[in-house]
DNA sequence: TACATGAGTTGACACTGTCTACAAAGCTAT
DNA sequence: ATAGCTTTGTAGACAGTGTCAACTCATGTA
């Protein structure tokens, strides 16, 4: 076993391009990730990367396989209770928060700018497991009512809950909202007030405090 | 006036390259627009449109300015009646069927890939007159209903529409729906839900008859 | 010992955006 | 008319990129 083999150990370069690419892409994004930097930072030649990924885009595309996991955890980290409108407020906030405090990665992921699914299948298995999270609590929502387990009327509720979500945080982070002169307040508390919409829609009773902005969002 | 001047007209480069960048954009996607390859199609060299343009970012901002507007046009295409509720509705479909019918051009819009937003105001102008549109539309919503004219309430109106309606279309185009296992109807009637819950958590009926998915929606 | 394999290196190619220097027109003022 | 200046386009170069091919070299195995 000798202590410095000259090739450090056998899957360290893989890891640390993913490590390296993703830091890349969080810093400046996804646009300016090019293979041969992430090399260079490694102190080893450009061809290096090309011993464990095919192209620049399997490389892409493993980040996103890994950031989309990483969503789906976030979705389902906030500690269950056994109010179903609180916990589904939490997993929205929790939603929210994931977009808002890693705008390049959620970017990643639902940006649209993705390498050809069709070459690479398996970076969206993440999405399967995100949507599964959702799918989760609305048969627990459907079951707390009392209503039949009906698959289809959970997937358009699914659907419903996403897209209002995305379009929320999509909003927030628009470059064009910055030229609308809107006030602070209707800015700020934008989120909050669609949040409480969605859960109006969904006739989860949000359980707040009344106040005109009770708990302002962060960021 | 001799009868070929070398140079066709004075002004024609430029709107020919904005022409040709749209047509790439358009057909193959925005990260594959390349300067060169807009020369190398007008048959001019290669420096030939840094004539007319600082830069490529300029050229991009360019082509999103005149999308911008284009789309602005598109939500206020639909003709005026005096039914509001039909009006609303009519101006959320000319929203998802711009999107739907132009995916390229919507996501330079809204794909947040935009070139700095700080060196390229104009190309947000747009942005103020579609989100315009929007507001005029709140504002005879609010009139009609005796409601006082309350442009916070309006503002705040407006970005619940507009992240709604970003949202469905968004995940109408999403690659990650693909692989989630729908069923035909619960994708395709799923924008038509959507715009109905938006509409009813504005208040304005929609005034649909209650068929199962009456009208499907085209593509 | 001979050979095959995996990991990394080097060099090349075509492509990109952008900088600089140049050429040929047109306009304007003397 | 002629000299100069601006506009429009060209040609060449440079650094950066993804990717292909050929090379080294340490390792594992027959």
């Amino acid at each position: 076993m000798t202590p410095e083999p000259h090739h450090p150990s056998r899957l360290d370069l893989r890891e640390a391009c993913i490590a390296e690419a993703t830091a890349i892409i969080e810093s400046r994004g996804i646009e300016s990730l090019s293979l041969r930097e992430v090399a260079r930072r490694l102190g080893v030649s450009h061809q290096a990367p090309y011993r464990h990924f095919p192209s620049r885009d399997h490389v892409l595309a493993e980040v996103i396989r890994r950031s989309f996991a990483e969503f789906a955890a976030a979705l389902n980290a906030p500690p269950k209770t056994d109010n179903i409108g609180a916990d589904a407020l939490a997993m929205g906030m929790a939603y929210v928060n994931f977009a808002l405090s890693r705008p390049l990665q959620y970017r990643l992921i639902f940006g649209g700018a993705l390498p050809d699914p069709e070459r690479h299948g398996e970076m969206l298995q993440g999405a399967r497991a995100a949507f599964g999270v959702l799918q989760t609590m609305l048969a627990r929502i459907f079951t707390e009512r009392g209503q039949p387990f009906d698959q289809e009327a959970i997937n358009r509720e699914a659907l419903f809950i996403w897209s209002s979500l995305h379009g929320i945080v999509s909003l927030m982070r628009c470059d064009a909202l910055d030229t609308l002169e809107l006030s602070p307040e209707t800015r700020n508390g934008f989120a909050m007030i669609a949040l409480q919409r969605v859960g109006i829609a969904l006739g989860v009773a949000p359980s707040l405090t009344p106040g005109p902005h009770s708990k302002e969002m962060e960021r």
